[in-house]
DNA sequence: TATTGTTATACTCTATAACTATA
DNA sequence: TATAGTTATAGAGTATAACAATA
């Protein structure tokens, strides 16, 4: 939903952004950062997602569904695109018969390290130009933003990407 | 990409949130109420977008795949459908008989009203969790940061979606 | 019986390539 | 010839519903 021309300079200079828009435009700044990382490496977000999620996990099909928010019968369809590409394998479970323990492959690994490491260098320096003493304003402000949405509304929305 | 448990809160609190990650989880949390928002009138954001750019103008199918960033071929089958949902209309044009211009129904301009709005009033709810001083100062340094980016990057990148 | 995962089906969204109609 | 738009095709991503295997 953007009526006016997509030129946050222009916008945020000529009638001083409101709140609002602000953080939206931010919001859709660093989406589309993490989508352009994530496409060098012919990754979709879902796909990246999946990766980032298995990082330091070795989930069945079902609890991914639930970290990601997708329905299981999604799930079984990434995994697969994703195994296919070599970037994750699937195992049988010891404990149960019925599931799957789906981890990532070394390829896996070394693609998702590599993006998140991107993208953390992008989203460092679209900070780094603020002074240090804003950037710690910044952070502080965020961080309590998101720890009383969190107190609000519990954790449910938004699985949210993230890097180390 | 997110290796810790999605839970903000917890995050924020127990290890401080880095400054990437926190900037990464507000972009995916405003991402996701404006998903939520969408969803009520069965929108997807890319259709939310459309009607979004469609608000104070009447473009071509080509023009839209700039603002978009898609391909006409793209841009077409997305006219389409919202067409069949009676949401925009399709009229030639008069200055090019190749081209046709795209406009919202009353229809359409009433769903992204009403879904901007809520959009708009979740995000400043987000903010009210703020006392008003810190609103100002963390719209202030957002402003910054988006003049910094744009000036560094030019346009191009997300034709970030807002609220009026 | 209940749960886990897969499969069948259907739809949106996207791009490339081929086509048409106009310029 | 070049441009605007559509269509055909292919593929990812998503959900619902039906199914097989296991618990």
């Amino acid at each position: 939903m953007t009526p006016r021309p997509a030129d946050p300079a222009r916008r945020a200079e000529e009638r001083q952004l409101s709140p609002v828009d602000g953080l939206a435009q931010l919001s859709f700044l660093i989406h589309s950062l993490l989508e352009r990382r994530a496409a060098e490496h012919d990754l979709s977000i879902i796909q990246t997602r999946l990766l980032g999620v298995l990082r330091d996990r070795r989930p069945t099909i079902n609890e991914l569904g639930h970290l990601l928010g997708l329905d299981k019968s999604s799930v079984s369809g990434l995994v697969e695109r994703a195994e296919r590409r070599g970037l994750v394998s699937r195992s049988p479970s010891p404990a149960d018969g019925r599931s799957v323990l789906v981890s990532l492959t070394e390829t896996g690994r070394a693609l998702v390290d590599r993006a998140a490491q991107r993208f953390g260098a992008d989203v460092s320096d679209l900070l780094g130009h603020l002074p240090r003493s804003e950037q710690r304003a910044l952070t502080g402000l965020v961080s309590r933003l998101l720890v009383a949405q969190a107190a609000d509304e519990g954790i449910e929305l938004c699985p949210a990407p993230s890097v180390p």
